[in-house]
DNA sequence: AAGCCGTGGCT
DNA sequence: TAGCCAAGGCT
């Protein structure tokens, strides 16, 4: 069932009332420029636009500001080592971003001059740019009339021509319905205001819709329900699995571990673990032979796809442990420096809490 | 195509 | 509180 679409003339005034909307209330975020004007770094727009995928603008500034600061630019940032830049991207999630990163920061180095491609096409051949982020770094860094789809103008979209048909399946719909609106001009203005629209006004329960400049447009308003669109598919529920986290001392130190280079948590430094299973494993497969001993206490988080109960075990070592390859033991109380990954640095706080 | 892949804020 | 949600990409 294809999208009703307005007329030529009730798109412009979409596109028209957005971008007005957008001049009075853009949000000032470190990695926009002014709105009309046309001359943002496209390094930084890359640089936020892979930092805020599934991630908040909360989250995302302070750590933006961190990068660009260290590294203001993309020859810069294809210089880093891969273990400084997995140890900087610590705390974000989907550490498979960090890694493509940095293959992303040499790949343009290496193969396009050192200047971000500024076509579509172009950009989405690049490690971990995807369709959406492709779209956004065209129209944002480089004015090119793209459509740009994320979670946000997805659920305007919806709402505003009363899209029913549940996400994911009513994408191709919603991307028709998105380019019908989207204008010539300031194409990346009306991303982000489209964006900034879902995240302040269009948002996924009550909706401010007596604030919004598109309502006049917008048939799920004036069906009087806006708030049940976009429909989605109720989701699976996540397993709960169980752990050991082995915490072993020498000198004031602590053993610590890299992770596979792919999968969960890939690349990133780990304290040690046995296997992760459907019921506690206890002090199966430690990392060294030792006096192991259970403190008190569990560690919970909560991933993507399931749930994991960490036991906590501690025991120390002798200066004659042996290493295995990537091991390093690392001062206690710089623990925090690490960059282990939050389910990790939770469970250094808690068990050195249990002292 | 659908599952894998983190984390923190909000309700 | 427990679930929902987020400026998605990869396989």
């Amino acid at each position: 069932m294809p999208a009703k679409l307005p007329s030529d003339i009730a798109a412009r005034q979409v596109a028209g009332n957005l971008l007005a909307w957008y001049d009075a209330h853009a949000r000032d975020l470190p990695w926009r420029s002014p709105p009309g004007t046309n001359a943002p770094d496209p390094y930084r727009v890359w640089l936020s636009e892979i930092m805020l995928q599934q991630t908040t603008v909360a989250t995302v500034r302070p750590r933006f500001e961190e990068f660009v600061a260290r590294w203001p630019d993309i020859e810069s940032l294809a210089k880093a080592d891969d273990a400084t830049l997995m140890t900087a991207w610590a705390g974000l999630g989907y550490y498979a971003r960090a890694r493509n990163l940095i293959a992303c920061a040499r790949a343009v180095i290496s193969e396009h001059g050192g200047a971000f491609p500024a076509t579509e096409e172009g950009l989405r051949g690049l490690p971990g740019v995807g369709a959406y982020t492709a779209a956004a770094i065209a129209a944002i860094a480089f004015g090119a009339r793209a459509v740009v789809v994320d979670a946000n103008v997805a659920r305007v979209v919806a709402r505003l021509f009363a899209i029913a048909e549940p996400l994911p399946a009513a994408m191709p719909d919603i991307r028709a319905a998105t380019d019908s609106i989207t204008p010539d001009a300031r194409a990346g203005d009306f991303a982000q205001a489209m964006m900034d629209l879902g995240s302040s006004i269009c948002t996924p329960r009550s909706p401010h819709c007596l604030s919004c400049p598109l309502s006049a447009h917008c048939r799920a308003y004036g069906e009087g329900d806006p708030e049940r669109l976009p429909v989605k598919r109720p989701k699976a529920g996540k397993p709960q699995r169980y752990g050991t986290i082995f915490w072993v001392e020498r000198d004031g130190q602590v053993l610590l571990v890299r992770r596979p280079p792919k999968g969960l948590l890939g690349g990133m430094r780990a304290l040690p673990t046995g296997p992760w299973a459907d019921s506690p494993p206890g002090l199966a497969d430690p990392p060294l032979a030792g006096a192991w001993r259970m403190v008190g206490g569990t560690v919970d988080h909560v991933f993507t796809h399931f749930r994991l109960e960490l036991a906590l075990a501690v025991a120390s070592a002798d200066r004659h442990s042996g290493n295995g390859i990537g091991d390093e033991w690392w001062p206690i109380a710089d623990i925090e420096s690490a960059g282990l990954p939050t389910v990790f640095a939770k469970a250094a706080r808690a068990i050195r809490r249990a002292g």
